[in-house]
DNA sequence: CGCAACATTGAGGAGACTCAAATTTTGTGG
DNA sequence: CCACAAAATTTGAGTCTCCTCAATGTTGCG
């Protein structure tokens, strides 16, 4: 559906910033193939991941809204986008209502995972939350279709995941070993493979109500 | 504007919850008087405080998108509210294309101080994480005529600034003696005051773009 | 005046960090 | 297909921020 609008432009990317925080804005990304990630970074040069992005995503919706972007969209390994510039997205709302509609619960649903994020971030030990992380985005992954049988093409690096939770790379790793030492995960290049998705839930405390999944649950 | 519209209830709270997570949703929340937080709760009982809400603020505006409550809402201190039926919302839109836009940059604007706040738990330490929320509660409280020469009312208590902060209470009454003794804040009572704006903004690294004050950053 | 909530203090422990180096994997070009 | 460089992962040792537990002041309110 979304693919059906006018786009402006497509593009492969490495790992490139795809828009960068203080720009003026004047379109949105949508997320053909690949990964992706938007972050802010701190005066000191530490760097925040606030969210992840896969297939199918449209990265920066809001953006139609501000003339300044807040933050930062990176491409995770190679990553194909489009533009959807904001002219386009005002004429569609305007015409369609159900659209308008869909836009801001798209806006609605992007902060409650931020919320979700929050509680992760600030209460809970790293190995809940590199539990609760991959709980997220694999139910996520499976959902768009991309992680049958709990395997997924999973291209963020071990630093990525530390700029996500909170953590440096060094923990990150040590933690990872664990989960994998418990049978939880297991990783083969870019593979990840969910183990055991009760224990993964559990060790995360995941309830994936927050990601307001039409297709529901099916995991959890 | 908002109270204009036909509102549900009024009613006043000691410091009781208004809202709680998984709950049917049938209103939105205007906060009239007095300060209120929206939080989750960890399976473990841990709570995260996921934003802090002043007088004239639309506190949960995204939940008339959602079925159900993703998070709880409290009074902290006395605090006055005003409901608005989610009919009322959605009527409002449907007619007022001008509003129904506002509606959307609340939401938009409301995810974009949690992804601050992201930043702020994931990458700033205790100091920073407390200077850099009083930055943004003190400037947000002035936008609103609410402290005046840096001096404000503020019933927020320290475990509830530990629960928004990610830290333990005891870790926030210490951090927060080192923010007393650097002069950059004192507290009366309920009563806080902002000794040192430029000294508190450097200690947060507070940049307040993120929050898209219609009459900008006086202060900064 | 007395209870309850809040703020403060102390001592000890643990999770996460820093720094630095080694090892493995990945990507690229010959 | 191999060699090399760059990136990512892994390991080790030592340190520090922040946490836990527990007790003691302090303030507000009925």
């Amino acid at each position: 559906m979304l693919l059906a609008l006018p786009v402006d432009d497509t593009s492969t990317l490495p790992r490139q910033p795809i828009a960068l925080e203080g720009e003026p804005l004047t379109r949105s990304c949508v997320l053909l193939d690949g990964f992706a990630c938007r972050y802010k970074l701190s005066p000191d040069g530490s760097r925040q991941i606030v969210s992840f992005h896969m297939p199918g995503d449209l990265i920066d919706l809001h953006s139609a809204l501000l003339k300044v972007a807040d933050h930062s969209i990176a491409a995770i390994g190679r990553a194909h986008v489009a533009y959807l510039p904001h002219a386009v997205i005002f004429e569609t709302t305007r015409r369609y209502a159900g659209i308008a509609h869909a836009f801001w619960l798209e806006t609605v649903i992007d902060g409650s995972i931020f919320r979700e994020w929050l509680l992760n971030v600030g209460r809970r030990d790293a190995y809940g939350r590199l539990a609760h992380l991959f709980c997220e985005l694999a139910l996520r992954l499976d959902s768009v279709g991309l992680c049958p049988n709990g395997r997924c093409q999973f291209p963020v690096t071990q630093t990525d995941l530390a700029d996500a939770t909170g953590l440096t790379p060094v923990h990150v790793n040590r933690t990872m070993q664990r989960l994998r030492a418990d049978k939880l995960i297991s990783t083969h290049g870019t593979e990840l493979r969910i183990l055991d998705w009760k224990g993964l839930i559990e060790a995360g405390s995941f309830d994936p109500t927050y990601l307001y999944l039409p297709n529901g649950d099916a995991r959890c």
